[in-house]
DNA sequence: CTGAAAGCGCTTACAG
DNA sequence: CTGAAAGCGCTTACAG
C-alpha cells in the first residue's frame, strides 16, 4: 500500500506531528530528528497525500480560470500567464470555457462554494445578480461589477486616443470604429467613448460600429461596417479577431493599406498565426495576468486588495500605417 | 459558518448517514425520510463539501492533460473536447502547458502520485524511464510508450498514401514531404513511412524534409526544404501549423496554388484563424478526444483498456488542389 | 430503511 | 523541540 505519514512516523521513531512539521518544513524541528525523519521519508518513497491537508486546511490550492474561448490566441497567451503566476504560490489552474453560457459562470461559483476551488478569475462576466457571489474570491479584467471584484485593466481610453491621433499625423481624416460591445459594464466600452470624444473634438466625422456579438460572429460587425463606412481612409478596429478579419475583407476588396487605408487593431501581437505586422496597441498581457493573480491570492487569503489596477498598454509601428 | 452534513442531519432530525445517502442519491432512503433531508438542506443553503468526500472516497475527480502549447489550435480544440467528455464523468481538467520540458511531464507523475489528480492525458511526450509511472492512469495520443499506456491515434498510414493517390491522379509527378519527427516512438512517424513507400512504389523520387524541432521553429523544416527542394509540383505538409508557414512561403515566392504546386496538409481545418480552405486530412478531434477520455476513466476506474483505438482521418477538399 | 461509529491522512493547539 | 490527541467533513460497512 502507499505510504502515510503514520508509516513514517513509525519507521523514524517519532510522531506524527513532527512527521508534519518536517514536511510543511516548520522551524521547530531538531536537526538529528529531522534527518532521521527524511531519510524515513525517502526510504518509504512517502509523498503527502495533498486531499487530507486540503480538507484539514480548508484550501484546495486550485483557482479556475474562466475565459470565453481557450482558442482565442489573446487567452491562451493569458492562461498561460496565469498558471505560471498561480504557480509561484502553489496553486494549479483549472481552466474553463464558458463558449459564452452564463450558467459556467454560475458553476464556477458554485465550485467556488463546494470548495473545489479557492477562487476565480473571471474574463468574461454576463452575470447581473452579484449577491451570487459574494463572499467568493474573484477578481476579473475589464469588467467592472459589484463592490467585491477587483478587476485589472488596461488605458483603454488613452491608448486609443493616442493610436487615433497616430493616424491623424499620418492623414486620415476620416477614421473609423469597429468594436464588439460587451453585455456587462467593462472598461473596453472606453474605446469608443475616446474615439467619439476625439472626433467630435477634432470636428471629424463618427463612423462607428459596436454590437454586442458572440465571438465567432465577428463578421456581422465586419458587413455592416464595409456597407455604411466604405470611404474612410483609416480605423481603429477594438480586439485581435475583428482586426483579422477586417484586415483580410479589405485586402480583398483591392484596398491599398497603408496607402488608401490606415488599421490600428487593439491587440494584435499573437504572430505565429494569422496576419502579421498589424499596427496596433498591444496590451502586457504576462503583466495584466500576473497582476490579477496577484490579487486573486490577496483576496484568497482575506487580505485588502486594490480595486482597480491598470495597465499601461505598448504602442506597436506595424505596417497598416503610413510611416 | 459554512454548514455541514452535521448541521442537515440535525435540522432534519437524522442521522449524517441518513444525509449523506441523499446527497449521493442512493436507493435506500425512504420517500418522507428523503424530502425532509432534502428541505433542510435547501433551508441551511448547504453544500456538500468536496475535500471531505474526496479524502474518504480517495478520489479528487480532476485529471490533468498535458499539451506542448495550448495556444495551438489542435491542442485548443482538443482541450476543449477532453473538457466536454470529462465533465460527462463529473471529472474537471486541470490544463497544463509542457512547452516541450521534459520536467513538466514528472511533475504532473508526481501530482498523480501526491493524489492531487486521479489520471492524465499526455499529448506530448518525452520521457524514457516507464518505471517512473507504471501504476499512475495515463492515456496517450499517438506515442507508443510502454506496455501501460493506452493510447488513441489515427489512421496516419493509410490516410497519407490516400491523399497523395489523390495529388497524383490530378498530376502531380514530384511530390515532397515536410514533417516535424516526434522525439519518440510515435504513430506520426508513419506519415512519412506511408510516404516513401509509396514514392518507391511509383518510382518517384523521394524529397522528404523530416526534422525534430520544438514548437515555433517551423522555419527551419520550411528553409531546409524550400532549399533543396524547389522544384516539386505537389506536397503534403504533416501538421498545421508547418502548413500554415510552408502555404504562405510558397505564395510568397511566386507559385501558383494549386497550379504550380498542390498542397495536402495533415490537420488543417481550424478555420478562423490563419490560411482557410487548405485540401486537408481532417482529424476527427473531438472523436479522438471523447475516446481518450473514455480510456482513462477506465483506466482510473481499473477496468480494462484498450491499448491502441485508431480513429478514422477525413479527407477535406479545398482549394489547394486541382479540381 | 436508518443510526452510531470507525476511519480517510493529515494539521495544529496543547502540554510537557 | 516533540508527542498524544482532537478534529477537518465526509462515506461506508455493520447491526438492527
Amino acid at each position: 500500500m502507499v505510504p502515510t505519514i503514520k508509516d513514517v512516523a513509525k519507521r523514524a521513531g517519532v510522531g506524527i506531528g513532527t512527521v508534519s512539521r518536517v514536511i510543511n518544513n516548520q522551524k521547530a524541528v531538531g536537526d538529528k530528528t529531522k534527518s532521521k525523519v527524511l531519510s524515513a521519508m525517502k526510504e518509504l518513497n512517502y509523498l503527502p497525500n495533498n486531499m487530507a491537508s486540503q480538507l484539514r486546511r480548508n484550501r484546495t490550492k486550485l483557482i479556475a480560470l474562466l475565459v470565453p474561448v481557450i482558442s482565442h490566441p489573446f487567452f491562451a497567451k493569458f492562461a498561460y500567464y496565469v498558471e505560471d503566476q498561480a504557480d509561484k504560490f502553489g496553486y494549479s489552474v483549472l481552466l474553463v470555457s464558458s463558449q459564452q453560457r452564463v450558467e459556467k459562470e454560475k458553476e464556477i461559483i458554485s465550485r467556488i462554494k463546494q470548495r473545489k476551488v479557492d477562487g476565480a478569475v473571471f474574463v468574461t462576466h454576463f452575470m447581473h445578480d452579484e449577491s451570487l457571489f459574494t463572499d467568493c474570491p474573484i477578481v476579473s479584467m475589464d469588467r467592472t461589477f459589484g463592490e467585491n471584484v477587483p478587476y485589472v485593466t488596461s488605458d483603454n481610453y488613452q491608448a486609443t486616443q493616442n493610436a487615433l491621433e497616430y493616424m491623424i499625423e499620418r492623414g486620415a481624416r476620416k477614421i473609423g470604429f469597429l468594436g464588439s460591445k460587451p453585455l456587462v459594464e467593462s472598461e473596453v466600452m472606453e474605446r469608443e467613448r475616446a474615439y467619439i470624444d476625439l472626433m467630435n473634438q477634432k470636428g471629424m466625422p463618427v463612423c462607428s460600429v459596436n454590437q454586442v456579438i458572440l465571438h465567432g460572429e465577428e463578421e456581422i460587425i465586419v458587413n455592416d461596417f464595409m456597407q455604411k463606412y466604405s470611404d474612410v481612409d483609416g480605423v481603429f478596429v477594438s480586439g485581435y479577431s475583428l482586426s483579422q478579419i477586417f484586415y483580410k475583407r479589405a485586402v480583398a476588396q483591392g484596398k491599398k493599406i497603408p496607402n488608401d487605408l490606415q488599421i490600428v487593431s487593439y491587440d494584435g501581437e499573437f504572430a505565429q498565426w494569422g496576419v502579421n505586422n498589424l499596427t496596433c496597441v498591444e496590451q502586457p498581457i504576462e503583466q495584466m495576468a500576473r497582476e490579477i493573480v496577484n490579487q486573486l491570492i490577496k483576496k484568497i487569503n482575506g487580505e485588502p486588495t486594490q480595486m482597480r489596477t491598470v495597465i499601461k498598454t505598448r504602442f506597436v509601428e506595424g505596417l497598416t500605417t503610413k510611416k
